[in-house]
DNA sequence: CCGATTTGACCTGG
DNA sequence: CCAGGTCAAATCGG
């Protein structure tokens, strides 16, 4: 069944890589701020990665359903570099459509508490733009847009709807980055609650190396992932909660059940990939991160961990 | 008066 | 054709 040993091995260098990561960040929170956002985004990334190796690796067995684009934070295959025939000319040729295509872009889906009068603030400053109804939804669903759109050109856009079962919940979900300058959220950056995110971050990263010889070149037997996470809770700094990060706010009732049958794996890797999107996207909104790129640019990306001493992290004596 | 919100029309992909 | 996303005129509020 599970074929993807390499894979694997793969997962757990990135992992290993997150967690020195995760070790320098700590070490240098008092000091450069720019150091610690470059750790950040370096955390942010190798997470990427390995989420999307995991999910490559034992999805692809899953079935042939596709996945809802709404239900993951980030979901664009690593396949396509081109997202879709009719939108292969991405320059600009109409700008005056009222619908762009189905932006799939930097999707980021949150659950966020709230009163009666809308979510929690996420430290932005937004302009709504439109409200729907949406089919099977109890609540309206509301557009909104950076303030800063016209002033500072930023294409950050958010829709906010209530959740059905949770009237105190909404699902939100973050569209484009914001490239305004704007400093609400670092005002907010208090180091030690990014302590703790570093420390929950850093727990759940435990990686199993047990039969895993010091020498990774040896490979382990392709048989069982070596890697699981712990749950630590990470609460009330959290933007999300790993039971919410996926499979609702698509209003598909049927999709709730995992299929137990050969979703063992499976289940561990979304619970991985929503721990990681939680933690990480929290640790970034505490030191003002600008919003997570979107797969097609991280897999551009060139990871240099040159600068970053891990070299002897798989060495026995270390 | 100006910026934000409301709300129905408009547009497009499926 | 329909559902969802956006526009823009009307309205609201400081």
């Amino acid at each position: 069944m599970e074929s993807n040993g390499g894979g694997s091995r793969l997962v757990v260098t990135e992992l290993s890589h997150i967690k020195e990561l995760v070790k320098q960040l700590d070490l240098h929170l008092g000091g450069s701020p720019d150091l610690c956002k470059h750790l950040a985004r370096q955390i942010f990334t190798v997470t990427e990665k390995s989420i999307s190796m995991i999910r490559s690796g034992h999805l692809g067995s899953f079935d042939g359903r596709k996945r809802s684009a709404v239900g993951a934070g980030l979901d664009s295959p690593p396949l396509s570099a081109t997202p879709s025939p009719l939108s292969g000319v991405s320059d600009m040729p109409f700008m005056k459509n009222k619908k762009r295509k189905t932006m799939e872009k930097g999707k980021r889906h949150v659950r966020v508490g709230g009163g009666a009068d809308g979510p929690e603030d996420d430290g932005y400053s937004w302009r709504k733009y439109g409200q729907k109804d949406i089919l099977g939804s109890h609540h309206p669903r509301a557009y909104y847009r950076c303030t800063y759109q016209k002033s500072q050109g930023c294409a950050a856009t958010k829709q906010v709807q209530r959740a059905d079962e949770d009237p105190s919940l909404y699902d939100v979900i973050y569209n484009g980055q914001h490239t305004c300058v704007h400093k609400a959220a670092a005002a907010k950056a208090r180091p030690e609650d990014v302590r703790i995110l570093l420390k929950s971050l850093s727990s759940s990263l435990k990686v199993e190396t047990e039969g895993l010889t010091p020498r990774a070149q040896q490979g382990w037997s392709a048989t069982t992932p070596p890697f699981s996470f712990s749950s630590p809770a990470v609460s009330g700094l959290t933007p999300s909660t790993p039971e919410n990060c996926f499979g609702q706010g698509v209003s598909a009732p049927t999709s709730l059940e995992p299929s137990p049958a050969t979703s063992g794996s499976n289940h561990l890797s979304m619970r991985a990939q929503c721990e990681f999107d939680t933690m990480v996207s929290a640790l970034m909104t505490a030191t003002s991160m600008p919003p997570p790129l979107s797969m097609e640019e991280l897999d551009g990306i060139d990871l240099d961990f040159d600068d970053i001493d891990v070299s002897c992290f798989f060495a026995p004596d270390c």
